[in-house]
DNA sequence: ATTACTGCAAAGCATTTGCAGACTG
DNA sequence: CAGTCTGCAAATGCTTTGCAGTAAT
């Protein structure tokens, strides 16, 4: 039963640097760049090339482990768990926080689109805005 | 009458690279790159550096004018004129066609976020998937 | 033993920045 | 004329790639 919780997914060999970075993803409240995932392996007592980082994120993307997007207005990935449930973020225009959203718009949408054979997949959604501290200054 | 749609817009000062930019927006009929700006204001008798279409993009979106995205694990920012009227796209994940989506499920929505008082201004939204003819192949 | 993975260095590429001359109002 | 904007060059910073040694099955 542990297993599966905590199980190393298939059709991937097991290393060290793998598995640090499988765990940082699983202790994130947040999505994380390379550098982000990088810091955390060493605070963590690992110890990981960013190079290495980036072809693991690569990796882990191909096998649907892990989803990457990009954060407003900010040029660097960012990278979190697939955890097959949506999850979705407010960010503040001001101080580039970052606030989760419970529900999702997507639930009970059928998109109209140009190309009627359109296979959809999934979708990112963000939510801009300014946060509690950024609106009242 | 005509000046108020191709009015030039308040508080920014009017010049030939500027003049250039708005125009290929407004005949753009999907988000663009810098580098596409750049190649089609030249294709239209133009020429602009590409650091100052950065820096006219950048003043554009500060000024609410444009709007700044990413699309799909392309790490290339993209920009649209603010229509003011939420236009969004699907994206193939196999041959990055955009497809344009009709309507949008943000109209009928409110966000639940953590930050009760997040103030939200906008949102950003990809759907992504497989183009028709892309499923079938 | 064979194949794949990682450390490391160096390259790539979109974007930003500095500066002097040119242009706008 | 004063202040801003642009052309151009060079720097920056995220990400990718090449290669040789190391580790996994």
């Amino acid at each position: 039963m542990k297993e599966l919780q905590t199980g190393w997914p298939q059709n991937i060999k097991k290393t060290k640097p793998r598995e640090w970075v499988l765990s940082v993803f699983e202790n994130a409240q947040k999505p994380l760049s390379a550098m982000d995932i990088c810091s955390q392996v060493e605070k963590n007592g690992g110890s990981v090339w960013l190079s290495t980082v980036y072809r693991i994120l690569e990796l882990f993307v191909e096998k649907g482990l892990v989803i990457k997007t990009t954060v407003m207005n900010s040029d660097m990935a960012v990278y979190e768990l697939n955890r097959y449930q949506h999850k979705h973020y407010a960010v503040c225009m001001s101080c580039h926080k970052i606030v989760t959203m419970k529900n999702c718009p997507m639930e009970k949408f059928v998109p109209k689109l140009e190309d009627d054979d359109f296979h959809v997949m999934g979708h990112n959604l963000e939510v801009y805005g300014y946060c509690r501290k950024c609106s009242t200054k």
